[in-house]
DNA sequence: CGACTTCTTGAGGATATTCAAGAATAGTGG
DNA sequence: CCACTATTCTTGAATATCCTCAAGAAGTCG
C-alpha cells in the first residue's frame, strides 16, 4: 500500500480544470489541455450515503471505517460529549467539507457526526485517495492544504470563544455563516439555538437575545431558516467589540 | 523532490528504539534488532537555536522559512494578535513539542512563536525531514498521527473556553500541565497570569483570584515557577464543575 | 539597593445565567 | 387539511459571575 501525501511547500494552484462529478473534485487535479472541457466521468467510484436529519454518520467512540466523507449535500455538526451531559459543538460543516480528517491516525472517533439536515454524504476509501494521491502530487499538495486549514479554522474558533461580549461572538458567528456560504448575501441557520450556543459558549436563551437585539435593529433578517444581513456594516462593527445593549429599545 | 507523508490507517507502535541526539527521535523509527543500543550518531545533522526569553523564533505575517522546529528545551508560546491589542494564546509548548505544523502549506505565519524562558531549538528542513519520511514508513505514521494530535489538541482547548465557570477554567489549565509533564507531579507556569487569561478567555485578576482560592483551600501550592495540586482530586471536582467560591474564606 | 514590572486583592458595576412562563414552530395522526 | 402534542424559541425578572478600575504587595532586573 503506497499511501502518500505529498509535503508541500508552496501553495496551491487553483486554475485547474476538475471533473464535476468526482467527489474528490477539489482534490481531482489533472490539468486539462485549456479549451477542452473537464472530463464527465468520474475518476472514482463515487459511493453515496444518505442521511436523514437527526441522523449520525458516526458517533464518538466508534471505530474510524478507514473512509474519509464529503458532504456533497445538506448540513452536518461535529460534537463532543461536553461534562454534564451537555454537547459541546467542535464545527458546523456545509456541502464540500470533508469529515473525518481529524481522525485519520485514531483508532476511535473523538467526535461524532449527526445530520442536521436531509445529507448527501460521498465516502472515499483511504485506499482509493492515497492511490490518488500518489498519483497526482497537485492532488497531495491540496490535501495538505486541506489539513492545513482545518488546523487554521480551529484556531478562528478558539479566537471567537475568547470574545468577551456575547454580542460579538453571535455577530461573528453570522459573519462566518455568510462567508461559508460564500458570495451569497444569505446563509442558514439549520441547527438549533442550543446548538449555537453549545458552538459559542453561551446559552440558547443569550443567543436568542443577541439575535433580536441585531433583528430590532433592523440590521438582521430572518426567515424560517435563512437569514440576510441588511446592515452588514453595522454586524461588523458589533462583532469588532462595538457594545451592543440586548433589552435596549432602538435608539437611533 | 519527493517529499511524501504516508497516509496511515492504524497507530503507531512505539516499541522502536530511537537514537537519542536525534531532533527527529520522536519520528527516526528504524527498528533496531532486539537487545542492541540505540545509535549514539545523530541521523541527521542538528542545527540548534538558542533563544533567550522574551525573543521571537517567528512572528506573525513572517514568510514561512521551509522549516520545522522541535522544541528541546524551554517553554514556547504561541499567538495571535487579537481585536483591541490584546493577542490570544494559542498554545503553550513544552520541550518536546514541534513548532510550524500549522504553517506547513502557507507562504506567511498566521501565528507568532516567543520564547517564554531560555530555549533550545533544533530546526529541521523540509527537505531532510521529507527524505526521512520516505525512508522509513514508520516514521510518516508518525508524523501522520502528530498533526492529527495538534487537532485533537486544539479542540481540547475550545472545549476548556466554552467551561462557563472561571475556576473551572483555571482548574482544567492546571491539571493540563500537570499532565504534559506527564508522570511528574510537579509542573511549571513559566507564563504570566496574563498570558494564562489570554489563553482562558479570561483577565489577569480572575486567573489571579482563581489561584488564590485554590492555594486558600491547600489543594494548590504554588512555588516561584513550580507549583503541586496537594488536593489533585478536589481540584478535579472544579474542573467537572463543582463551584468554587472565589472570595470565601475556608469553611470545611 | 532602587526602579520597574507583575501579581494580588478590594469594591462597584456591567453582563450573562438561571428559572420560568408564554409564543411559535414542527411533527403526528386522524 | 386540520387539530393536537411536543419541542423549540422568545422574553422577563432576579441572581451570580466576571470585569473594570485602582492601589498596594511582591517579585525581577539592572
Amino acid at each position: 500500500m503506497a499511501n502518500r501525501l505529498r509535503l508541500v511547500t508552496g501553495s496551491v494552484a487553483d486554475h485547474i480544470r476538475r471533473c464535476q462529478a468526482c467527489p474528490l473534485n477539489a482534490l481531482c487535479l489533472d490539468e486539462a489541455p485549456p479549451g477542452s472541457l473537464p472530463p464527465q466521468q468520474p475518476c472514482l467510484e463515487q459511493r453515496c450515503v444518505q442521511l436523514h436529519g437527526g441522523e449520525h454518520l458516526f458517533r464518538v467512540s466508534d471505530t474510524v471505517d478507514q473512509q474519509l466523507h464529503i458532504l456533497r449535500k445538506g448540513d452536518i455538526k461535529l460534537y463532543q460529549h461536553g461534562r454534564e451531559g451537555g454537547q459541546h459543538i467542535i464545527e458546523f460543516l456545509g456541502p464540500g467539507a470533508w469529515i473525518g480528517l481529524e481522525s485519520l491516525n485514531e483508532e476511535r472517533r473523538h467526535a461524532g457526526a449527526v445530520a442536521l439536515t436531509d445529507c448527501e454524504i460521498a465516502s472515499v476509501p483511504y485506499a482509493m485517495l492515497t492511490s490518488l494521491l500518489d498519483r497526482q502530487p497537485r492532488s497531495a499538495e491540496a490535501f495538505g492544504h486541506l489539513l492545513s486549514c482545518t488546523i487554521a479554522r480551529h484556531q478562528q474558533h478558539a479566537a471567537m470563544l475568547r470574545s468577551t461580549s456575547a454580542a460579538q461572538r453571535v455577530a461573528q458567528f453570522l459573519l462566518q455563516r455568510l462567508e461559508q456560504a460564500h458570495g451569497y448575501a444569505k446563509a442558514t441557520l439549520p441547527m438549533s439555538r442550543q446548538d449555537i450556543a453549545d458552538y459559542l459558549g453561551l446559552t440558547s436563551s443569550t443567543v436568542s437575545r443577541c439575535l433580536s437585539a441585531l433583528r430590532r435593529r433592523g440590521w438582521l433578517s430572518m426567515g424560517q431558516r435563512a437569514f440576510t444581513l441588511p446592515g452588514r456594516a453595522d454586524v461588523e462593527r458589533v462583532a469588532a467589540g462595538a457594545p451592543l445593549a440586548l433589552d435596549d429599545a432602538v435608539t437611533s
